[in-house]
DNA sequence: GTAATATATGAGCAACCATTCAAATATCGA
DNA sequence: TCGATATTTGAATGGTTGCTCATATATTAC
């Protein structure tokens, strides 16, 4: 892996990498910052994740809404479920998914602005 | 594929779909948030960006701050550079990274405000 | 019961990704 | 010039992922 201690600048010594080191993110929460943010990084997810923003949408609904097969929906939602950005309520035989998590809808909100005006 | 184009629900009429269908973020738009986000879908270089949002850093010193190889570091820079999320200055043998974009700054810490009380 | 509808899921596959390893480039000091 | 340091880059690789296809489950209507 060759990992090395540190470079000859920053003074020579390496206080102030270890300053750095110190401030740093740890690695759990880095792994659930990376896991939260990789729900939205995909063009899919972030469709669902916008139809389901106006409204409560049932599988069939938002396959037709987005264009694409009922199975790859079905699969994308179940990774959303499991990542709680989405919650499902059965009824008869349509099971409805509306967004679980408002912080994430902030985010999302957040990230479009910053998309939009660029 | 498989497309469907509706289901009977929402009172047989697709107009509903075709209403949420118009509020949705478009095709360009979507992808270009999943790209924004992929940027930050991964914990090298969340940990990347925490470490830059401290200080300007050269490679060696990121490298050492992460634990990781020169290499590894160098690949994900190269990531973020072709994502604007870093910008690169040479000086002598160095080059030190800083942050490019201020919106990335604010997404991440909401993002990390998000992971750390849940 | 059967048929139709709605959803979920497992296998398979092609595409992508993060890292390692080896090698190339560039700069500085002697 | 040579050797050491700093960074970049290409190939290779193991792992992940998003989709399709086929199939399974569940509910409703008949």
């Amino acid at each position: 892996m060759e990992i090395e201690n540190g470079c000859e600048w920053s003074g020579g010594d390496d206080g102030q990498v270890q300053e750095v080191q110190e401030r740093l993110v740890d690695g759990v929460t880095a792994a659930r910052l990376a896991r939260t943010f990789k729900a939205l990084s995909d063009p899919t997810r972030v469709r669902i994740i916008s139809a389901l923003s106006h409204r409560e949408l049932c599988v069939h609904e938002l396959a037709a809404c987005l264009g694409m097969s009922q199975s790859a929906i079905s699969h994308q939602l179940r990774t959303l479920r499991e990542m709680r950005l989405v919650r499902r309520r059965k009824e008869g035989r349509h099971v409805f998914y509306t967004l679980d998590d408002d912080h994430i809808h902030d985010l999302f909100h957040q990230g479009l602005e910053h998309v939009e005006h660029e």
